[in-house]
DNA sequence: ATAGCTACCTGGGCGC
DNA sequence: TGCGCCCAGGTAGCTA
């Protein structure tokens, strides 16, 4: 019998990650000019139109306004009619440093030289992640448009978001990870998200009824407000490190990741399974299988 | 149109 | 000791 071992839990970002990550970035990067951009991986600009030396080219000189978030996504608003996006993948970080002073980490993928002699360094392990310069639209840019509204949204709604999941013709857990249909969840709290609903992630999506719709997504919602709370203050001034050393974003957890450990409602040990190729962690007790997996 | 599958990646952990 | 396999998962793009 295999024992699940125990991993670092929660090293992937998500809602609460990113939005710690654009509040480390605001403070440190909003209102500088970028005076250099150097790419030292390729594939960390293959989402960019221009290539690697255009999107060095264009992005030379230009002045960052503002720095924004729609669910996973961050786009640094230019002063001119481009955005800068970026996405940090599994295992993206932004680190900011003196660039006298300015480590050269074996994963450094792309470096920006800032007009306040600091150095704006963008490191990925396993390079999922990565910068592109796209044309901004109204107020979003291009390639963003399909990405649904994210909990922390001010402009976020509940109801539309309901109807937009029961509209849906598939299993929960798959709705919830949909970033059409609400953006930001990831794995690791669309499992927690359903832990506290009491739903299993096979329920099939058209038969929730809109109190049960709403039920998850408010769980949801709460579980990624409730991580901010707790990591948003905790990174160091100088230092935007999506990770969080002390994973202070897993501790928290009861589901994701806790296989063979007893289900904090109920005692129950949290059981492991394969699902669209990751792990789902679920209390077999809470969250009922439903008698006909879609 | 839409649901679902797979490729894309690296490095730590573990079996042999 | 060292090799090689497995595993983590967000998203674009493809297929049916």
């Amino acid at each position: 019998m295999r024992r699940s071992k125990p991993r670092p839990a929660a090293d992937v970002p998500e809602l609460p990650e990113v939005e710690v990550v654009r509040r480390g970035l605001e403070r440190h990067a909003q209102g500088r000019r970028v005076l250099s951009a150097t790419v030292l991986h390729p594939r960390a600009v293959r989402r960019d139109p221009a290539g690697a030396s255009g999107f060095a080219a264009a992005l030379a000189g230009q002045r960052i306004e503002a720095v924004r978030r729609r669910g996973k996504y961050l786009w640094f608003a230019l002063d001119s009619a481009d955005a800068l996006i970026a996405h940090l993948g599994m295992s993206g970080q932004f680190r900011v440093h003196p660039a006298a002073d300015a480590p050269e980490h074996r994963h450094l993928r792309i470096r920006l030289g800032l007009d306040d002699d600091t150095v704006l360094d963008f490191l990925d392990q396993r390079t999922f992640g990565g910068l592109a310069l796209d044309p901004v639209g109204a107020d979003l840019p291009a390639p963003l448009a399909h990405i649904a509204r994210d909990p922390l949204d001010p402009e976020f709604d509940l109801d539309s978001a309901v109807a937009r999941l029961r509209a849906k013709r598939t299993e929960l857990k798959r709705a919830l990870l949909d970033q059409t249909v609400v953006s930001g969840i990831g794995n690791i709290y669309a499992d927690e998200a359903l832990w506290r609903s009491g739903f299993h992630g096979a329920r099939p999506t058209q038969k929730l009824t809109r109190t049960q719709a709403k039920t998850v997504l408010q769980h949801a919602s709460d579980v990624m407000t409730e991580a901010l709370a707790v990591g948003g203050t905790s990174f160091d001034a100088l230092y935007v490190n999506v990770n969080g050393e002390s994973g202070y974003f897993s501790r928290e957890l009861s589901a994701y990741g806790q296989a063979d450990r007893p289900c904090p409602r109920c005692g129950t040990p949290i059981v492991r399974e394969h699902f669209m190729n990751r792990s789902s962690f679920f209390c077999p007790k809470c969250q009922r299988k439903p008698r006909r997996p879609s």
